[in-house]
RNA sequence: GCGCCUCUAGCUCAACUGGAUAGAGUGUCAGACUACGAAUCUGGAGGUUACGAGUUCGAUUCUUGUGAGGCGCGCCA
C-alpha cells in the first residue's frame, strides 16, 4: 500500500474513533510544499468541521488525539488547522531500489482497460509542416505516450483531407509547375498552391517518369497528379514528423472514409435532424450544442468538410473507443460542438469527444516576431524552425506550458547552449549523473541507499517516489507541463544533492555505494521523464 | 454585435483543481571552483494575482459585472 492510502486510513480510523462517520472524497492528502510543513499534509479537519461543530483547529487536535502513528514520526497542526504528517524516515528509501529494479519502466501505471483514440496533427498534404503545426504535433505526441505510459491504450491517428477542394488544386498546381519546368506554357489556378515546396514535389515527378504525363488525357493527368502529390507530400510530412520524434498508428484517408456509400449512408440515417434551404441541405445542431444550424450539403451536390468528417469521427466510435480527443488549433473552436452535437445524434454522450485546443504560438527572435521565412517568404517550415533551434528544444519549450495558454517561444533562450535554457538544465543533471556514475562504476551499489538520509537526498527521495503519481496525473488532466514542471524539479534536486553530497569517497565507500545507487535511481526517472516528452537523455553534453 | 480563450514579478509562465508566507525561469544585484562536469550552487531586490461585487472558516482558483488582448462567427477546409 502506498503511503498516501495508508495515511487516509489511519486518519478515517481516527475520525471514527471519535464517534463520527463521513466518508472520505473531500479530504485531500498531499506533499507537503515546505519541509517546515513535514512529508504530507492533510485539510481534514476543516472539511470536517461541520460534522463536528467545532473550530477547524479543535477538530484537528481531536484527529491528531485519535491517530495511530504507524511509520509516523511526529503529527503537528499547523496554519488554520492543516495536519502535518512527519514520516519516519526509513521508508523513504526503498523507491531506490523498486526504481532500479523496475528500470524504463518505474513509473508506468496499471492497465486502465480504456481505450483511447487522439488524433493530432491531421495538416492537409498540400504543403510542408509549418510552425504552426508544431505546438500540435509536440503536444499531441507527449500527451500520447503519457497516456500510454499511465496505462491507457492509445492509438495516435492522422486524419488525411485527400478528397476535398484543396487536392484539386494541389493538382492543378503540380500540373502548372510540371508545364513550366518542361519549358511549355502554364497557368497557376489562383486559389492554388505558389510555393517552392510544389515546385519541388513537380520536380521529383519529372525525375522519376519524365514528360510521359504530357500523353495523358488532362483528365487522367489531373487524377495522376493528385495521387502522385497526395503520396509525395504525405511522405515528406511523415519524415519531418519523424525527425521531430512523433509517429502515428493509422492513417486515416478521407476518400476511403467516403467509400461504400458511407456518407449517403450517414445522411439517410441523419434524415430526421436534415432540412432543406433551398438546393442545400443543413444539420439541425442547435437541438444540441450548436448555436447555429450547419450547411452539410451544398446547392450544388457537394458536400461540406463537415459532413465526411461526421462520418470519419462515428467511424472512430464504431472501433470501440472508450474516448475520441482531437487536439485542434484554437482557430477551430467554433467546430467543437457542431462535431459533438453530430455524434450526440448518434447516440453518444457530449463526452464522447474531447477536444484539446492549441492556443496560437509566436515565435520571437531578438525581440522580433518571425512570421514568414527568410528563403521562400511562404510561412515558416517546421523543418527549417527545428534545423535553427533543436527538436529537443523545440519538444520542450512545447511540453512545457498548457495547451490552452497562449505561448511566446523565445528563439534566442531556445538557442542558448547554457543555464539559462531550461532543456539544458534538465540534460545536463543527467549527463552530470552519467558521469558520476562511470567514474564510480568499480564501486558495488547498495541499492537499499541505506546511508542516504541528508536534506538534499531526502528531498531527492520523495521526489522520485512521487513520478508514477505525477504521470497519473499528467495523463488525467492531459497536461504535459506538468511532467516538464516534475523534471526540472527533479534536476535542480539533483543539483542541489551533488552540490551537498560527495558522491564518490574512497574513504567512505559505505556511503559512496549508497549515494551512487541515488544516483543510477535518479538518472532512470529523469530518463523515463524526458521521453515521456520526446527528449533525448544525453550521457554526454 | 455574439461565442470561445487569456489577463499573476520588468519579460515568459506555475500554483497539486478552494488551502498555509502566491512560486519557477529569465533579467537585475551580491557571493562560491588547487576534489565527482561552474552548462552548477548560495543569497538579495522585485506582487493590491487587470479592476469591482458576491459565495465561506479561507478565493489566483468558483459566480457575476467592467476593462484589455487573441481567435472564431462561410453553401472554405
Amino acid at each position: 500500500m502506498d503511503i498516501i492510502t495508508k495515511l487516509k486510513q489511519l486518519i478515517r480510523e481516527a475520525i471514527s474513533k471519535a464517534g463520527i462517520e463521513v466518508n472520505l472524497d473531500e479530504i485531500i492528502i498531499e506533499h507537503s510544499k515546505d519541509l517546515a510543513h513535514g512529508d504530507y499534509a492533510t485539510n481534514a479537519a476543516m472539511k470536517l468541521c461541520r460534522y463536528f461543530h467545532k473550530a477547524p483547529k479543535e477538530v484537528a487536535e481531536i484527529i491528531k488525539n485519535n491517530l495511530t502513528l504507524d511509520g509516523i514520526d511526529k503529527v503537528e497542526i499547523a496554519g488554520p488547522g492543516f495536519i502535518n504528517f512527519f514520516m519516519k524516515n526509513d521508508s523513504l528509501q526503498p523507491i531506490v531500489k523498486k526504481i532500479i529494479d523496475e528500470k524504463d519502466q518505474f513509473g508506468r501505471g496499471e492497465d486502465k482497460n480504456f481505450k483511447i483514440n487522439v488524433e493530432f496533427v491531421s495538416a492537409n498534404p498540400t504543403g510542408d509542416l509549418h510552425v504552426g503545426h508544431a505546438r500540435g504535433a509536440a503536444i499531441g505526441d507527449s500527451l500520447c505516450r503519457i497516456l500510454s505510459f499511465a496505462g491507457y491504450d492509445v492509438t495516435r491517428e492522422y486524419y488525411i483531407n485527400d478528397a476535398g477542394n484543396q487536392i484539386n488544386n494541389l493538382a492543378k498546381s503540380l500540373e502548372a509547375r510540371y508545364r513550366e519546368l518542361l519549358g511549355l506554357p502554364f497557368s497557376l489556378p489562383e486559389d492554388g498552391y505558389h510555393g517552392e515546396d510544389v515546385k519541388n514535389i513537380a520536380k521529383i515527378i519529372i525525375d522519376d517518369i519524365g514528360d510521359k504525363a504530357l500523353s495523358f488525357s488532362y483528365e487522367k493527368r489531373l487524377q495522376f497528379f493528385k495521387e502522385e502529390g497526395i503520396r509525395l507530400e504525405l511522405e515528406k510530412i511523415k519524415k519531418d514528423l519523424k525527425a521531430f520524434g512523433v509517429y502515428f498508428d493509422v492513417f486515416s484517408s478521407e476518400i476511403k472514409i467516403r467509400s461504400n456509400q458511407a456518407v449517403e449512408n450517414e445522411l439517410d440515417y441523419l434524415a430526421n435532424y436534415i432540412y432543406d434551404d433551398g438546393d442545400a441541405k443543413v444539420l439541425k445542431t442547435t437541438a444540441f450544442l450548436d448555436d447555429k444550424d450547419r450547411v452539410i450539403v451544398k446547392s450544388n451536390g457537394d458536400y461540406t468538410y463537415f459532413l465526411p468528417d461526421i462520418v470519419y469521427h462515428v467511424n472512430k466510435m464504431s472501433r470501440g473507443y472508450d474516448q475520441l480527443i482531437d487536439v485542434l488549433g484554437a482557430d477551430h473552436h467554433g467546430y467543437i460542438n457542431r462535431m459533438k452535437s453530430a455524434l450526440m445524434m448518434h447516440g453518444y454522450t457530449k463526452d464522447a469527444l474531447e477536444v484539446e485546443l492549441i492556443q496560437m504560438v509566436r515565435f520571437i527572435k531578438d525581440g522580433q516576431e518571425l512570421k514568414a521565412s527568410k528563403r521562400s517568404g511562404d510561412a515558416i517550415t517546421l523543418r527549417e524552425i527545428c534545423e535553427e533551434v533543436g527538436v529537443d528544444a523545440m519538444r520542450y519549450f512545447f511540453a512545457m506550458r498548457a495547451a490552452s495558454a497562449h505561448l511566446d517561444f523565445d528563439m534566442n533562450l531556445a538557442l542558448e547552449q547554457s543555464s539559462n535554457n531550461p532543456v539544458y538544465y534538465a540534460q545536463y543533471a543527467h549527463a552530470r549523473l552519467s558521469s558520476i556514475l562511470e567514474q564510480g562504476k568499480d564501486i558495488p551499489l547498495d541499492i537499499s541507499a541505506s546511508n542516504c538520509s541528508k536534506n538534499s537526498e531526502i528531498a531527492l527521495l520523495k521526489h522520485l517516489a512521487n513520478f508514477p503519481n505525477v504521470v497519473l496525473d499528467s495523463a488525467k488532466e492531459r497536461a504535459p507541463y506538468k511532467i516538464t514542471n516534475y523534471i526540472h524539479e527533479l534536476a535542480e534536486l539533483v543539483h542541489g544533492f551533488y552540490t551537498e553530497c560527495r558522491v564518490i569517497d574512497r574513504d567512505n565507500i559505505n556511503v559512496s555505494a549508497s549515494r551512487l545507487a541515488l544516483c543510477l535511481a535518479s538518472k532512470q526517472v529523469m530518463k523515463n521523464a524526458l521521453n515521456l516528452i520526446g527528449v533525448k537523455a544525453p550521457e554526454h553534453m
